[in-house]
DNA sequence: AGGTTCAGTTAGAGGCTATCACGACGAGGT
DNA sequence: ACCTCGTCGTGATAGCCTCTAACTGAACCT
């Protein structure tokens, strides 16, 4: 029998064969995107032939998904090393820190925040590393200085706070939390989507010209 | 021989097809999404066989770029008549009639600004309706009153103004242009994403609060 | 040593895009 | 009225894809 807390050395395999998939996977996304995977060809990659990848996973949409929870859990852990080993929980270093990380894999970023395909719904954990994520937001917004005078959108946030799950920021916070979502992930998405190109500007300055009139205020 | 600006029976009946097959191309990528649309299944609607969309498309790329083409052209239409038929170029009617048309077909939303596909490369007319588009944008921010003074990026973009084509509103309006598409596609992405549902707040609430800060200062 | 578990194989069903060669039919010219 | 030619739609086919099922062989455990 297998003592608890060790590894068999067919778990081992399998979790390196799982590992090497998720691997190709990601560099197929990377360069084709999502809806170019192919177990097929994942499978080619790794010199075995098509169905041996169901032994490791359900199938096409369980890969995917694994992959959508990896990103989160990237992001997530991005936020979390920028908070622990940065100045804490400051809004401008989570911004930069969000955008580089976009930057080095946007297909990773539209697993995400991408076009989402009307069946699919995310499974529960990747919804709690989502609330998360919000928590390191919240917490930066809680730091800064508060606005003048709480503004209508301030009051109806307010009565609706279940989302802030319990965090102690003030209305005004969670309205400036939600804002620097948005406004960073307006830019960054259509930068990352190439809508910027040809423009002749340079998203760079734009990204911090929102950020500065987010921290402004 | 026909006359130059007649239309021969056999041209009004391919310009009914072609239309028929965008039609219901159109249901089934508002249903189930872009990567979900299947040429054999409108053949099937059709009640044709297959092979027989090639007569009226090279293949599925053009079909979804003809839909592209088609949602770019709503879009400015859309603006169009906003300017036209109501108060002249106000900002916040194109903002409200912006979030109407995404509100009412997401998927048309996510054809222009969802995940792009690395390989894809826009055909050059819609990003002429793109830049028609931007001159709404650019024409209302022209006629708001200017900030007080000139920021670091209102400098910059005076220096790369050549995606304005030409328009004559100040460097402020230019980067009011870009604020405005920034922020409100981020909202509307993060919205139509169903990145909201389960938060308890109103979108629609979040996205008035945001566009009176931008009309604001 | 023997039974069990599990990785990987081939075969195959059913979906898709796309090409090709063929029949059928309507429009136009003579 | 006839004939020709362009065009529409067809079935057959190739080559992808996902995913299931049955089978082989090796590693593991007792």
């Amino acid at each position: 029998m297998t003592e608890p807390g060790t590894t068999t050395p067919r778990e081992r395999y399998r979790a390196q064969v799982r590992a090497e998939i998720k691997e190709r996977a990601r560099e197929q996304i990377a360069t084709a995107g999502a809806s170019a995977l192919s177990l097929n060809a994942i499978a080619k990659q790794l010199g075995m032939s098509g169905p041996a990848l169901y032994r490791y996973f359900t199938g096409r949409d369980e890969l995917i998904t694994e992959l959508i929870r990896d990103a989160y859990r990237s992001l997530a852990d991005t936020f979390g090393t920028v908070v622990r080993s940065g100045s804490g929980a400051d809004l401008a270093a989570l911004a930069h820190a969000l955008r580089d990380w976009a930057l080095a894999d946007p297909q990773r970023y539209f697993l995400i925040y991408g076009t989402p395909v009307p069946g699919y719904h995310a499974p529960d954990d990747t919804t709690a590393i989502a609330s998360e994520i919000m928590t390191f937001l919240l917490d930066a917004c809680a730091e800064l200085p508060a606005a003048a005078a709480p503004s209508a959108f301030d009051r109806h946030v307010e009565e609706h706070r279940r989302w802030a799950d319990g965090h102690p920021a003030p209305p005004a916070a969670l309205h400036r939390a939600l804002s620097f979502w948005t406004r960073m992930h307006g830019i960054l998405s259509l930068e990352l989507a190439g809508h910027f190109t040809g423009m002749g500007f340079d998203a760079a300055q734009l990204f911090t010209a929102e950020l500065d009139d987010l921290l402004a205020p």
